[in-house]
DNA sequence: ACCCATGTTCAGCT
DNA sequence: TAGCTGAACATGGG
């Protein structure tokens, strides 16, 4: 159930777990268990959507998808975890995540982040340049540019900035482009207070939703771009140019 | 009961 | 060869 704040709350729940080792690993994920038991957990870090246990000499990373879940001292039943870490007096489990080992984890640029205080604006406005013929739904949940955005907050940050889904970058004015930003950042923020508060869903304005609550329109459901994920917009406050 | 989804990769085809 | 489609992963809520 990740987008990127929910990253940041997944890393919240279990940075208790840093300087303990981890005593034994299982599941059916398929990498060397060796390499990670009796390792100390070092730190806990994230990456728009994916999480980093790091050990002294390399990094479990883990990936939600879609269907990833995760459990803090206790099981799922009827399930079995793709990762379990058992530690003297906890445990941490995963599950149907993507899990791999990954040495080095500096390939993942923290300036693309858009919940990292390392997050460049300016940079990503300069990766938009060379591929301005693609449509903004698609370059908003590329996540080289725009690492932790998901399909929710593709649709609230559209519908904020007032910007039609299908919209090329070349036919945006910089102001737009620039808004588009300032409201990825912005609504990936209170999108986790909002997770946090358990309220997410109340206060989605596109996402799931039947009437635009601005003008009171209709919202259309649509499976847009190259990625053909589903766009909720309003065609009266977000015209296409 | 069935459909759909906060995600991503990859095989296989044109 | 580039680009597209569908499958795969496999859960849970409406």
């Amino acid at each position: 159930m990740p987008e990127g704040p929910s990253l940041l709350i997944l890393k919240e729940n279990i940075k208790h777990f840093t300087g303990k080792k981890i005593i034994a690993a299982s599941g059916y994920a398929t990498i060397n268990f060796d390499e990670i038991q009796n390792r100390k957990i070092v730190s806990i870090k994230t990456w728009g959507k994916h999480l980093f246990i790091c050990l002294p000499k390399n990094n479990i990373e883990i990936h939600l998808r879609m269907f990833g879940s995760y459990t803090i001292n206790k099981q799922k039943a009827h399930i079995n975890p793709k990762l379990h870490l058992q530690f003297a007096k906890e445990e941490l489990n995963f599950y149907v995540a993507d899990v791999k080992l990954t040495p080095n984890i500096s390939i993942y640029d923290s300036a693309a982040d858009i919940m990292s205080n390392k997050w460049d604006t300016a940079a990503a406005k300069k990766k938009l340049k060379p591929i301005a013929d693609r449509m903004i739904c698609d370059t908003l949940a590329d996540q080289q540019i725009f690492a932790g955005v998901g399909n929710i907050i593709k649709n609230e940050v559209l519908w904020r900035a007032k910007v039609h889904p299908e919209t090329k970058v070349k036919d945006l004015a910089a102001t737009e482009i620039s808004s588009i930003i300032k409201h990825a950042v912005k609504y990936a923020f209170e999108f986790l207070q909002y997770k946090i508060a358990g309220t997410l869903s109340q206060y989605w304005n596109a996402y799931n939703q039947k009437k635009c609550s601005r003008c009171g329109n209709s919202m259309v459901k649509k499976y847009t771009g190259k990625g053909k994920r589903v766009s909720y917009f309003c065609t009266q406050c977000q015209v296409k140019k």
